[in-house]
DNA sequence: CCGCACTTTAGAATTGTTCTAAATCTTGAC
DNA sequence: GTCAAGATTTAGAACAATTCTAAAGTGCGG
């Protein structure tokens, strides 16, 4: 086997956080390889789990830390963002939801009719679609 | 003005409720005109706190316990489905989440590539798109 | 070498949700 | 009506996920 690299991609992942003003940690780059390994969209606690077991001492905390840090930076996705309670609406009719980054209001919107295409076999049951965004009175504000 | 009806819809309630096997309560009713009467998504905990005004006894639990009811019963929908913990995720392009109901994995999905129309001055930051239903997999097994 | 800003850490605190056990309400059978 | 069975509500405890806090560690520029 060559020569393989310790990590993957460090060079991309220093510039990408030193862009949002964040520095490489060997925990975040842990963290990064742990996404990165294992494409199944953990939850914060299983990338805590993994982490340790070539990182031992890394602490709850960071992780959380780590995948914010790296959120921040665009090298991962918060899969359901929309952190906190959940909320509940009586609108039936199928729509998305668009959520101003501005002034926290939610929008209905209507979804873009169509299906999307899905792998053979999948049955869709329902869509949750969320749209961030800033709306039309905040964008103009700014 | 005119004998104002005091609940929304009684007999639809009645009815969608009764499909699933469960019974209209008045905190059911009180809890179903609170979503109704301001329809801003809140949280449970909001919820909660509007259903008291007019219903001071109500507990904690019974509005969960409501909204559940609700929700199963096709009248309400929870916005953020996918209740736990958030997941993360190191795919950087563009693309949604086929969750199965059945065996629980998270698949990655491609977007319909087009813009959903959003009202107008309304900014689009990025999609998050949840699709909820069965792999092809369960789809055959059951 | 020093100071400063960034990080990590352990553990406490907070928040959102679910569970539990007891009390209460409904409903249908008698 | 009366009663039992089952559904529902309640208060509060328990739990889970996340954020906060304060102290210690790290590393780079001067």
């Amino acid at each position: 086997m060559k020569a393989r690299s310790p990590h993957i991609d460090e060079q991309h992942l220093t510039e990408q956080l030193g862009a949002t003003g964040l520095r490489l940690t060997p925990q975040r780059q842990q963290v990064y390889d742990v996404l990165r390994h294992k494409r199944d969209h953990p939850t914060a606690e299983e990338v805590f789990i993994r982490a340790k077991k070539t990182m031992p001492d890394i602490s709850h905390a960071t992780v959380y830390n780590c995948l914010d840090a790296l959120v921040k930076s665009g090298l991962a996705r918060q899969v359901t963002l929309d952190r906190g309670a959940t909320r509940y609406c009586p609108n039936m009719h199928e729509h998305g939801h668009f959520h101003c980054d501005s002034c926290q209001t939610v929008f209905d919107v209507d979804l873009p009719a169509q299906a999307m295409k899905l792998p053979k076999g999948f049955k869709a049951d329902h869509f949750d679609i969320a749209i961030h965004g800033v709306c039309a009175d905040c964008a103009k504000k700014k």
